[in-house]
This record gives C-alpha cells, sequence and structure tokens, in this order.
DNA sequence: GACGTTGTACGATGATTGCCGTACCTTATC
DNA sequence: GATAAGGTACGGCAATCATCGTACAACGTC
C-alpha cells in the first residue's frame, strides 16, 4: 500500500533559536551523542553507546534534530544523522566547537 | 544581635560543568541578565530589566550562581553580581564569548 | 522607632522534562 | 509468509523547572 513518506521537518537555518541550541546540547546524553557525530560523520540511531533505551533515544533525536543541531534523513530502515555543523557556525559562529572542545 | 553572615557558595573553578554552564544559558531571562552583566561590569539584581517578579529573579540569579556563570557579593543591602568570565574562558574557552556574540 | 529598599525563603502550581514499556510501522532476509 | 532489525508513537510517571505570592530579614533614612 501506498503511504506517503512521512516529512522529516527541520528548521531553517533562518529559524536556529540560541535558546533551543544551548537547551540541546544541555543533556549530557545528547552532548554525548553530538560529540560521537562530530567525530564520526553519518551515523544510525543504533550505533551509539547511551545508556538509555531505544524509546528515550528517539526522544533525544527529537530534541536534538528541532533545535537545528542535527539533520536526520530515511535510509531504507535506519535513520542517519549528521551534525549541522554549517548552519549553527553560520548562525552562532565559534559556539559549537567551543562546546565540543569542552565536552 | 549577632547573625552570622551566611556565605554566598559559588562553585570552584575546577567544579563547573558544562551541562550545567549550558542549561543556566538556555532560559532567555537569563541569557538576558548575563548579556547585561557582559557590558556593564558589576550590577546589583535590581538594575535588570526582565519580566519576572523579584522571587523569580532571584531563582534565575541561583541558578546562575550555582552553574559558576556569575558571582554575587552582598554589599549592604544589595547584592552585586559579576560574570566569572576568567573562570569560564579557562573551563570552556571561546563557549561564553561565541555565546554573547549570538545573543 | 517607623518606613522604604533590596533581596531571600518558603510554599504552591502548572508546564516541561527524561525516562520507560508497549504497540506498531517499515524494510530486509530467511 | 514469518521473523528480525531499526525506529517511531503513545501513554504514563516521577522529577525538575519557571513562575508567582506572601512573609520576612538586613540595612538606610527620615
Amino acid at each position: 500500500m501506498a503511504v506517503v513518506q512521512q516529512e522529516i521537518s527541520h528548521p531553517t537555518r533562518d529559524e536556529l533559536e540560541l535558546s533551543a541550541v544551548l537547551h540541546a546540547l544541555s543533556d549530557p546524553v545528547r552532548l554525548k551523542i553530538v560529540a560521537a557525530l562530530a567525530s564520526e560523520a553519518e551515523q544510525s540511531c543504533a550505533s551509539f553507546d547511551v545508556p538509555v533505551t531505544k524509546s528515550t533515544c528517539t526522544h533525544h533525536f527529537k530534541v536534538l534534530r528541532e533545535a537545528g543541531v542535527i539533520r536526520q534523513r530515511q535510509e531504507g530502515t535506519s535513520r542517519l544523522n549528521t551534525l549541522r555543523r554549517d548552519d549553527l557556525e553560520a548562525r552562532f559562529p565559534g559556539l559549537l566547537d567551543s562546546v565540543l572542545r569542552a565536552a
């Protein structure tokens, strides 16, 4: 049956909000995810070593995506994640780097 | 009557935690306070133009202080606030500047 | 001493958060 | 078609959060 692929919505570069980004980065689990994404380009959700269940993981990825920190795209059954380095750098220069350096 | 001046406790530089700092900075009211502190050295709590009541303000200053973002010292009846620029820069180089630039 | 100012302490409340389990969808493989 | 793997959706729960009002403490000033 033909099910329309549901859009994965992301904020545009202009829509990024500093407080939302800072809040997204203020959780240790999410920070760990972001750090892992920073060192290895594109990774599926299952490839992260975090001490939470699948459903909690989905929640954290949603927070990161809606804050504009990561981009997700569907690839078969898995969802591939990338850091939105360029967009973050354009809106908040130096922020991501300083957070990653401190993490 | 001799009441001992209660200590205002601050985390040491080594005790600063990235997630706590990011969380403290992720609230719009607190971000506004920090931005105001960045542009004018030492200010009393009452000098900030934020849309919340006194008691909420006390709460925000407490969050900022306990995260190590600001330092408070008593001066008569008022409490003077300063940004802990040096400590933040030492532990999380570039972080505060990038946040302030983006705010 | 009586006020006024500055700020804290202590609830209370409603919203958000982080976490989980269960059920389910989609794709791939046997 | 049955099963397995990767994820999401939904509902629930306990903890935290941002906000407020009221009461109160410390210090100046009239």
